[in-house]
DNA sequence: AAGTCGTGGGT
DNA sequence: TACCCAAGACT
């Protein structure tokens, strides 16, 4: 290894030396997905798809590679291009990120492509004029700049904190080393591939700089990496310790009509499942006794208790008793009904399909012709 | 600027 | 089991 002296220039050197022995890596262990343009095609000349870079990454903020995988396949199939999605209905691409989860998400993937579309010049191709879009904040920005139009921009993420804190022992809490991490990355990227760099920043983060029993034996950094050094890469980065989960209570009510169908109701734009699918429910810190169940319900009916469900949101854990009914085909103000071919295509998030199918087991799931 | 916003997989 | 946390944005 090269002696190291204290100087600015040898700095400099000593972080090419990382970039190269990055990409290196990256030429030999970079992982296959839906969404990339491989180093190999790119040193053909190819260039990675804009769209196809930019709704890649915002299916990929705070959900993982899998998760996002069938969702982009899906998107791609029906939007092949930016003004494809502009053309949507925004209640079709709410259904079809249905499951995927934070669906103002979705509600900004189409305000954006909107914009997009009628600038009638494609994707700003600077970093600038990409935050400016909505649902596109400083990671994803950089992100589509420096994979889609090849800008030395400092791409950021978890991954990436995670890499540097551990390359440099930053002790300081992640919430306020985040400036830190991003100086150091910015005298890593390199003048030549900062798209692959970046994507392969990440590739290590996922594949061996772990969050826990991080593979150092395998990674290309481990002569840099003052943590590996020391002996003890898990205890980077550091994070505050953080405050318990609330919990909440309430009652759903799977209303059936004699074809089948199903009760539901659209709820509001803005906040938690902002314009997503739900069946009725009580308020979400009710009490579940009988009188206030009787009271919420979408009819005074036969209501018999099918189960309850727990799900987890991010701020919160909610327990719902899910009651369940057979009624007539009165429609209240501001519901509507599903028949069991469509519901499967419904905007429900999957704390709603848990609700439905502790009442009818099987109901959300796609039917198949026979 | 700390809180809000989903879901599923790994350990 | 309970906890961690993932290619973060927005307010």
């Amino acid at each position: 290894m090269a002696p190291h002296d204290q100087t600015r220039k040898a700095v400099h050197r000593d972080s090419d030396d990382i970039a190269s022995r990055l990409l290196g890596w990256y030429d030999k262990h970079h992982r296959d997905l839906p969404w990339r343009v491989p180093p190999r095609e790119l040193a053909r000349g190819a260039r990675p798809d804009p769209y196809r870079v930019w709704l890649s990454e915002v299916m990929l903020q705070q959900t993982t590679v899998e998760a996002v995988k069938s969702y982009f396949r899906a998107f791609l199939e029906k939007w092949p291009t930016v003004d494809a999605l502009a053309a949507a209905q925004t209640e079709d691409v709410m259904k079809a990120w249905a499951g995927l989860g934070y669906y103002s998400r979705a509600r900004n993937l189409k305000a954006c492509a909107d914009i997009v579309a009628r600038r009638g010049d494609g994707f700003p191709d600077t970093e600038t004029g990409l935050r400016e879009l909505p649902g596109i904040g400083a990671y994803t920005a950089a992100a589509i700049a420096a994979i889609a139009f090849d800008r030395p921009a400092s791409v950021v993420d978890g991954n990436v904190e995670r890499v540097v804190s551990r390359l440099f022992s930053i002790a300081t809490p992640l919430t306020e080393a985040k400036g830190e991490i991003r100086v150091h990355v910015e005298r890593m990227v390199p003048a030549a591939r900062p798209g692959d760099f970046a994507q392969a920043m990440m590739d290590l983060g996922a594949t061996i700089c772990t969050p826990r029993r991080p593979r150092c034996m395998l990674c290309p950094l481990r002569e840099d990496c003052s943590a590996t050094v020391s002996g003890d890469p898990e205890r980077f980065p550091v994070r505050l310790p953080k405050g318990e989960k609330p919990s909440r209570r309430g009652a759903a009510f799977v209303a059936v009509r004699s074809d089948g169908a199903i009760l539901l109701r659209k709820r509001v734009e803005k906040g938690l499942l902002g314009g997503m699918t739900e069946v009725p429910t009580t308020s979400w810190t009710a009490r579940t006794d009988g009188a206030t169940t009787d009271a919420a319900a979408p009819f005074p009916g036969n209501w018999r208790l099918a189960g309850s469900i727990t799900h987890v949101f991010t701020h919160f854990a909610l327990e719902l008793d899910v009651f369940h009914a057979h009624v007539g085909g009165d429609t209240p103000a501001g519901h509507f009904w599903s028949t069991p071919a469509e519901i499967s295509g419904e905007a429900l998030p999957t704390v709603m399909k848990k609700v439905i199918e502790a009442a009818i087991p099987g109901a959300t799931k796609k039917q198949r012709p026979h």
